[in-house]
DNA sequence: GTCGCCGATCAATCATAGCA
DNA sequence: CTGCTATGATTGATCGGCGA
């Protein structure tokens, strides 16, 4: 299995009523890369950048050693986000300087930070939408 | 474990009407379960729910057929058997659709 | 050609609702 | 009351399309 070897499958599965369609065999890529680690912590030195291209299979093997976290999504850690945070109330949108400021200020990838802006705009712009509330900190959702 | 007992959020599940609603537009259109932004807005009204919720709604509905399609196939026979039994007006958009498409 | 953004979606996870 | 599953919401990251 391990490589998206999503062969055309053409699945007539005549016998089921319910087929196959292709929305359903979707998979998205790989789901990170992803280097550093969390603040203060670095007691595996794991020197496999590798970066593992293209999907890693089962990823048990890998799962045995970076295990617990890396499953593609970061945990972003609170301080982190606090920061982002502030960041975004005083610019919606980053200039390449700042977001490598920012980046490297919390240890997280440029691109990684312009996701996160990314995404911050479109959550505003989905609570602007119904909650009509543009305020921010302690106004989640009633 | 943010923050969570704050005043907030009882999340409330969808009534037996609305999801009997979603399911059978989700069923009856199994071969592209994508609504429309327009069809969002007409199954959120005849939900009584907002087209944020009916995103959330079908966006898991699919993660989770996917997930365990043995299971879902069953509701779909269910909800198959059902648009068959009687009702076929269905108002809705589709948003596209050119024909049973199996891939 | 490249790069950032948008809109939609995915996929994993959180926290609660609901039921045996 | 306890344990577990179903379900709505959140969010880091991806996909396809646009425009500069």
């Amino acid at each position: 299995s391990g490589t998206t070897r999503q062969s055309q499958t053409n699945s007539v599965i005549a016998a089921a009523p319910v087929p196959q369609y292709k929305w359903m065999q979707v998979k998205r890529n790989i789901p990170k890369p992803n280097i550093n680690k969390a603040p203060e912590f670095s007691f595996n030195g794991a020197p496999q950048s590798a970066v593992a291209v293209s999907n890693c299979a089962s990823s048990a093997s890998l799962a045995a050693g970076l295990a617990a976290n890396n499953t593609g999504r970061t945990n972003f850690t609170t301080k982190q986000l606090t920061e982002l945070e502030k960041e975004f109330h005083f610019n919606k949108y980053l200039t390449r300087a700042r977001r490598i400021e920012i980046a490297t200020a919390l240890q997280l990838n440029e691109t990684q930070v312009k996701i996160w802006f990314q995404n911050r705009r479109m959550k505003q712009k989905k609570r602007m939408k119904e909650g009509l509330i543009p305020s921010d900190t302690s106004t989640p959702p009633p | 474990l943010k923050n969570v007992v704050s005043i907030r959020r009882k999340r409330r599940n969808f009534s037996k009407q609305a999801t009997e609603i979603l399911n059978e537009y989700f069923y009856s259109h199994l071969s592209n379960p994508y609504p429309s932004e327009e069809a969002k807005e007409e199954l959120a009204r005849k939900c009584s729910i907002t087209v944020s919720q009916v995103s959330n709604w079908f966006g898991n509905k699919r993660i989770r057929y996917k997930k365990n399609i043995g299971k879902a196939q069953e509701e779909a026979n269910l909800y198959a058997a059902k648009k068959a039994a009687g009702s076929s007006p269905y108002g809705l958009t589709p948003s596209s659709q050119g024909s049973g498409n199996i891939m």
